[in-house]
DNA sequence: TTGTAAACCTACTAGTAAATAAGTAAATTA
DNA sequence: TAATTTACTTATTTACTAGTAGGTTTACAA
């Protein structure tokens, strides 16, 4: 199955996006690698705001294939599953998805801050959840509440991925392992 | 003391920096507010580069003074001041300064990017010492080694100023205290 | 009083940003 | 087969962007 150009500016958009910064590329950067024209990005998206709402879509898409992928398997092999992501991530040289939109916050629009909200909340949710089940199941330690608990994995892990950009690559792999220890059993 | 331009300069620059982002202001921004012209800014600050070391410098001296007079206050109470300094950006819309390069990090010359990797280092020592010393004195609890407790709480902190950006302010707090909750004993 | 340097301003340039208008070729539908 | 829609291109426009050349004011020193 061809990838459509559609799909092409997004996967692109996304990848510019949490490498560089929403406000540091811009259209001539997606139309000269995809060899179309600045117009024809436009096209497909009219503003960089209906960029910024596909991306956010998108992996809201992705999050839910992913979620519904992984509800068979055990807590334990969710978390590290969750976390093998965001190594992968970092190693891209790219940040996570919500710590991108969460910085250039004050440049998106209100429909497109909404999208990242439920993108958002899903996450957590499903982090909550993912806690909550492991303690039921005796696989994890019990230390605060479940949404506290899963704000501080995602918060440890995306803060990461950006901290290593300034420190070292190590300083990812001991904040991972951390996680792990802290809450397993 | 009045306040020179230069000052008010790297302050409002700060100030853009942390709410918007490097990308997303521009020297109108910053000569508008403060009545002068475009070319006054570039008078103290020829490019944006240097604008940036500037406002890197800036935190590395703040940060020493800091620690200076915290030098003789108890660890916890030091880690206490950590977090309501923290607490206060977070309530000013701005994220720490460290995720705040660390996200746009590739649109940074070699030379600011040297800067805020001393700066970081700077504070993840200060942390690690901190840590130490309440595990010295018996105030803190042993988790893991000292760097990956310091960079644990450091990216729970930072991360936070940017998440609540998108959930709500209550997750802000939750953090703060179960890091506290979590060290101390 | 003259010289000089700091701290601006006026006026500008060259480049880039997002966005749009109008046209076209190819595929799809009626 | 005619009409319409999709997916573009060419060619601009408007609005900034960082950055600069050169002139002016102010203060302070020789």
């Amino acid at each position: 199955m061809a990838t459509s150009t559609r799909e092409k500016i997004i996967q692109l958009g996304d990848d510019l996006l949490r490498r560089q910064g929403f406000n540091a590329f811009s259209y001539a950067d997606i139309s000269k690698p995809l060899q179309i024209k600045n117009a024809a990005v436009h096209y497909h998206f009219p503003s960089k705001q209906d960029l910024a709402f596909a991306i956010a879509q998108w992996h809201k898409d992705i999050f839910d294939r992913f979620s519904q992928k992984m509800a068979t398997k055990e807590p334990k092999d969710r978390l590290k599953t969750f976390l093998n992501f965001y190594h992968s991530i970092h190693l891209s040289e790219k940040v996570d998805i919500i710590s991108a939109f969460a910085t250039d916050w004050y440049s998106l629009g209100p429909n497109v801050q909404t999208e990242v909200q439920e993108f958002t909340e899903l996450v957590i949710e499903w982090l909550t959840e993912l806690i909550q089940e492991g303690l039921d199941l005796g696989q994890f330690r019990k230390i605060h509440n479940t949404r506290t608990t899963a704000l501080r994995v995602l918060s440890s892990i995306f803060a990461s991925t950006q901290l290593v950009r300034i420190t070292s690559d190590q300083d990812f792999t001991r904040v991972k392992n951390s996680i792990l220890e802290e809450l397993l059993n």
